[in-house]
DNA sequence: CATGAATGAGTCTTCATTCAT
DNA sequence: CATGAATGAAGACTCATTCAT
């Protein structure tokens, strides 16, 4: 019986919070059990105090756990090469970041995300401002590409890419709700006409502003 | 104590839903306990189950208690005397609406309004279809309103009311989402490019401006 | 709004006792709520308060009120006409008691009678010393008789009317217990087998002993 | 307190059982407390529900526990060296079991008992079958043995054995509740004079007297 | 006198957490 | 390290009882 991995036990540390994510969509993560998390875990409900020293814990571990890939794609930088073309280019990420509302398991996702913004929001301490600063981010990476799109001159002057940043990214975040009350609502149409607007401004802006 | 007029009832009942809203706002459906609602009703705990059955119906009880007054406006047909300035009056009722996420008390109805959501969703049963019903009447709402506009050829012909309507409320309820997390957001300002992009797609439009 | 009269006082009180009979016999004391002996009576349940201080003291004074009258037909000294056919006699009296078990009824007050037992037992007070002291009157009212049908040489001299009697009624009680249990019981028939062996003794025992 | 052997459970579990059983006989099942019942028992409240699903089930699960064995001596069908002297095995079983209503802790077997009657009736499902089946059970065992004797000709062949085994049946059972509510009674002294009705009923007996 | 709304103590039951094995 | 039996603190809910109307 020699000492367990240490990759073992991360693995197992995993498992418990893939187990946990899972029920607490499902349940809520008031309502959700130890024994219910513990048991989809594979595990005994006493085991999971060695990985998380008690309930509230776990649900914060389980935090930042779920944030889509495709968050991380909007916050990264746009390469150099996304100048050329940059609405196309967030164009095309958009359509990918709403399309990914049609999975299976979004509305895993987000039970998930609106259950931690819950918590966030009531907590008011540090899970909230982690939260506010991940919007943010994504926030500034819509923004970023909208600002070198207006740069090369693909959007209008006028226009204020923070605040049509952050709106869009309400839009996402209310279709993800929208959908969740709703699957059966074609957030990609709604997508498209929202794109279809934002060139729409270039030719006619300039002259007027 | 007998003998109590109807509206005295009414009144009691309605007191026990105001004190439920807003310890459920506070702390959420499922960690709020009867006996701090009653406390804040000015009640006893028992008393509670006079007008509702159990925490549940409670909740459920809820549930309507806290639509927005400005729901309704959308939800009403337009009046007639619309169409003339339709864009003018879909635009200021847009902003009163969004103003309306600036009222201290907006975090309140939001929390609550997720929380719904989520129970809504999970459960799935009539509380899910109520909720998606009245999204889908608002969306109506804003749907004709935009089609009136249309119709005066203060849209272009190109643009599809139904999903432009729909995200635009997806917008709307994400603007909320993201004011929960961050309050200090401007969500007006976010309104303001969004409205600047819609009539910017007439062709008509240029000439007129 | 003269004084209610003495009588339709205790006319309410009677209905009250009888209803309270009906939600035992049905619930059992314990599970029967005020509430809805109240309803049963036609009363609300802060009225009941007005003639029993408490449900213990209702419970109390539902005890004789159920009681069969045929049971006070046993305790009644047999008429100085019975000693003529004192088995005859003796014989009819039993046979009328154990039809009555085939009332409708009758688990009605079976059921009542084992609670209200089961209650004495327990408190053991003068509840208890009330139904033991009943219970004796009955066993002494039928040796009376069969001490009777002994003097008139209709039983054996060997009998111990004492015995039999509190093992007749020891037999009646059980037979009423065994009914509730399975109503198909034909405890008629079990009547007859005993009748039939009672006097059998006699024209045999005397020679023997 | 992992991995207790199987026998370890069990034992715990009877202990419950017993704990019940006690608390529910000096208390009634409604009033009995779960509390009581695991402090008597030596457990938390908690650990209850680890055995029982809840207060009805472990109710249910004292049901057969408290059954004499006895009842059980009745119910073996008699050996076949019964039959030589089938009135004298009869008798003294009859004995036996009216002898063990002296016993100390008669009262709380009946009390038991009547109350598992009570509630059976009034449920009126499976509960009552079941109580229904074994008292026929029983009274089928007396029968037999009566159809030995009588077959054997130490009973009067026009006598009826299966209503003289309900008759006795019942006989028993009222002696125990009769027993209950006077302890003082002497139930041997009763069954004494039954027995010595038994034989004289017979024809023969006379003349083998 | 009756009403029935309100009280609040008391119960069952659940479940996060602990710890002996 | 894992197990899962046990704990015990809550919390939802009930209902006998009170008392203002």
């Amino acid at each position: 019986m020699a000492k367990v991995s240490d990759a073992h036990l991360a693995a197992r540390r995993r498992s418990i919070v893939m187990a946990a994510c899972s029920v607490f969509s499902r349940k809520g993560v008031e309502s959700a059990t130890m024994a219910e998390i513990a048991a989809e875990a594979g595990l005994s409900p006493g085991a999971i105090y060695r990985y998380f020293e008690n309930k509230e814990e776990l649900a914060k571990g389980c935090m930042g756990e779920n944030a889509h890939e495709l968050e991380q794609q909007w916050q990264h930088a746009p390469g150099p090469a996304a100048a050329a073309d940059a609405m196309g280019e967030f164009s095309r990420l958009s359509r990918l970041t709403f399309s990914n509302l049609n999975e299976p398991d979004e509305a895993f996702h987000s039970l998930l995300m609106l259950e931690q913004i819950l918590i966030g929001v009531r907590e008011g301490g540090t899970r909230l401002a982690e939260m506010r600063d991940g919007f943010a981010l994504t926030r500034d990476g819509i923004c970023q590409r909208l600002e070198i799109a207006r740069q090369a001159g693909q959007l209008p002057r006028g226009m204020k890419p923070a605040f049509v940043a952050a709106a869009l990214f309400s839009f996402y975040m209310g279709a993800r709700v929208c959908k969740l009350v709703d699957p059966e609502l074609d957030t990609d149409g709604q997508l498209d006409q929202i794109m279809a607007l934002l060139p729409a401004i270039t030719p006619a802006q300039p002259a007027t502003v």
